[in-house]
DNA sequence: TTGACATATTCCTATATGGGAATGTAATGT
DNA sequence: ACATTACATTCCCATATAGGAATATGTCAA
């Protein structure tokens, strides 16, 4: 089997840097393509194609606005994936404490 | 241009459905590879490569044991995820938000 | 040394990409 | 009808998989 597609869920979707940073904009406000281009600098038909990725995985959606295409980031498409990272938080503030207790100990030699 | 590598971050590394069961797994202590063979039930060719990955990205350290090899899950090298997600948050609370408001609408009519 | 156990690596292949270039399509103004 | 604007799609191609099978490597025990 070859690697899983980009389209089979937000965490294929969102491995690629450029699609993050469509995200990221569209967090803040709808936006046209064309003003994703003017933004970001990318080729319009880059943005376009990646557009449709994340649109078929639910993480922006669209619609018509004359000759305009308005997207919006839905965030609730992100949350398995915040939900999927906090997982680890419990352990990561563990980890941190234990880094900080062998810092302090170390000083106090 | 192709795909960018799964070792190129952890975003790409997590993208695969398998690795990340291997880290939910190893987030619950420090395992061997055939513990984690045993517990998912994967190939262990599969689950070496797998690791392999991981470490390349340190979502994983290990040590050897005689002769296993230790894996552990380092949640430092998650929190970059988990803090892109985090940007959302603000943006669906807000879109449940209008979502429940327009419940509330409905049924008072 | 030999054998058994634990893990890693290599070889193979079908498949899905992302960018570039070119072209297609839809909506508007005149 | 026609040109223009705004996007979307298609074609081409180098590249990187993930799994399966087979094999290699490393460690310990007798």
């Amino acid at each position: 089997m070859a690697r899983a597609a980009t389209t089979s869920d937000a965490f294929n979707a969102v491995a690629e840097p450029r699609r993050r940073e469509i995200l990221q904009f569209l967090a803040t406000g709808e936006r046209s393509v064309g003003e994703i281009v003017m933004r970001l600098g990318f080729e319009q038909p880059s943005v376009s194609k990646h557009l449709r990725v994340l649109l078929e995985v639910k993480l922006v959606e669209v619609r018509r606005d004359g000759r305009h295409m308005r997207y919006r980031a839905n965030a609730e498409a992100i949350r398995p994936l915040h939900e999927w990272t906090s997982k680890f938080e419990r352990l990561w503030q563990h980890q941190l404490l234990s880094v900080k207790e062998r810092a302090e100990k170390k000083n106090t030699v």
